[in-house]
DNA sequence: TAGATTGTTAATCGATTAACAATC
DNA sequence: TAGATTGTTAATCGATTAACAATC
């Protein structure tokens, strides 16, 4: 615990989880890092190594209990409760982030949802109100909102980053195709379907 | 070109891309490794490394032309003329993702989408026909389709991929929340929120 | 017990960075 | 020319993999 565990590692745990939950699903109540990496394309001796930073969750010849071992990640994740997350941007993209599903039993449920046009604020959007950019600094510091997804054009996406950050958001999730600047003690990421399209074409031949 | 330029690298350039166009919007002619990296938050060695695998792009004393390099950029991604997709599943993700106008001019169009409701299809998602899925070989492999989309639920998501496979498809981008299995020459790239947020909140500490 | 699989160490592999000659 | 910045080499750093003792 001393040492710091690298991104990378940390990067790989919510994969295991979704295939750890995955696996639960299917009836399975058991795994080894074989089947795991088999499921995912990693190697075996690399899903050992990753879990070892946190502890011995497995048992040498038996594998890993897929209950216990998804408890643990969601601890170590921080996602055993739900994260309300505050939502910036109530266009086709917006809404459709505020219906996804997807959220719930992960770890997060959409609860605020903020846009800039006079004409949407005071609607609904599914059960949630749109609140105006007005009251986005009051809600989300008195409701210590953590965790953002902007969901506006490219153009504004940098001043609501910068909104969103003043009133104590530690994690922002861009969906905004364009690089935002902000303070060490912020994490960003980014949702760019282009960004991974252009990764693929590359290897595309004739 | 002999040797295969690392994975890691093709992942990077099209961040370096999306930075040169933005740059170019603002009406910057010229940039250096520097100035990019700042941006972007990469240092400058890497970026001249990356970039170097391809040609040298860049002048020294001088920098790189944003509009040269943006070119050849797009050249080595394959993404000068667009790539028609097809896009299966027109739920509210799938419709969001037809709708979405951030692919023009990065070299990608929503051309064909399928979805297996029988309600759906022969209707209309935006200018865009919605075919059903026994459609989707025909169109798929006769019009030499080679980029998809999946916008459909995790249980389904598999048989898509596969059929996509069979019609020629060699590059998927798929949004539902589970792991592919797919041949060594189809490349996949996933796009879960979930993810990315579980990512971030492992940092968030009282 | 015999077989299986973990957790961990050491070796290998690959990626990033520092530094600088080349040169615009 | 003097200043700036590239492209590239070598050094450093970090991540992955192979291997195996420990042990269930």
């Amino acid at each position: 615990m001393t040492a710091s565990i690298p991104d990378i590692v940390i990067s790989r745990l919510p994969i295991y989880l979704r295939a750890l939950e995955r696996l639960a699903q299917d009836g399975h109540e058991v795994t080894s890092s074989l089947e795991l990496g088999k499921h995912l394309g990693i190697s075996s001796a690399q899903i050992r190594k990753d879990l070892s930073h946190f502890g011995g969750f497995g048992k040498q010849g038996t594998g890993y209990k897929i209950k216990y071992l998804t408890e643990q990640l969601r601890q170590v994740l921080k996602v055993e409760q739900e994260w309300e997350i505050a939502l910036v941007g109530a266009g086709d993209l917006g809404s459709a982030v505020a219906r996804y599903r997807g959220f719930a039993h992960r770890g997060f449920r959409v609860a605020y949802v903020f846009d800039s046009a006079a004409s949407k604020a005071g609607k609904r959007l599914g059960n949630l109100e749109i609140y105006p950019m007005e009251k986005l600094h009051e809600i989300i510091s008195e409701r210590q909102i953590k965790v953002a997804m902007i969901a506006v054009p490219a153009e504004s996406a940098q001043q609501v980053a910068d909104a969103l950050i003043a009133a104590g958001v530690r994690a922002i999730l861009n969906y905004a195709p364009i690089n935002l600047n902000v303070p060490a003690h912020v994490r960003v990421q980014y949702i760019d379907p282009v960004i991974h399209l252009q990764r693929m074409t590359y290897y595309i031949s004739e």
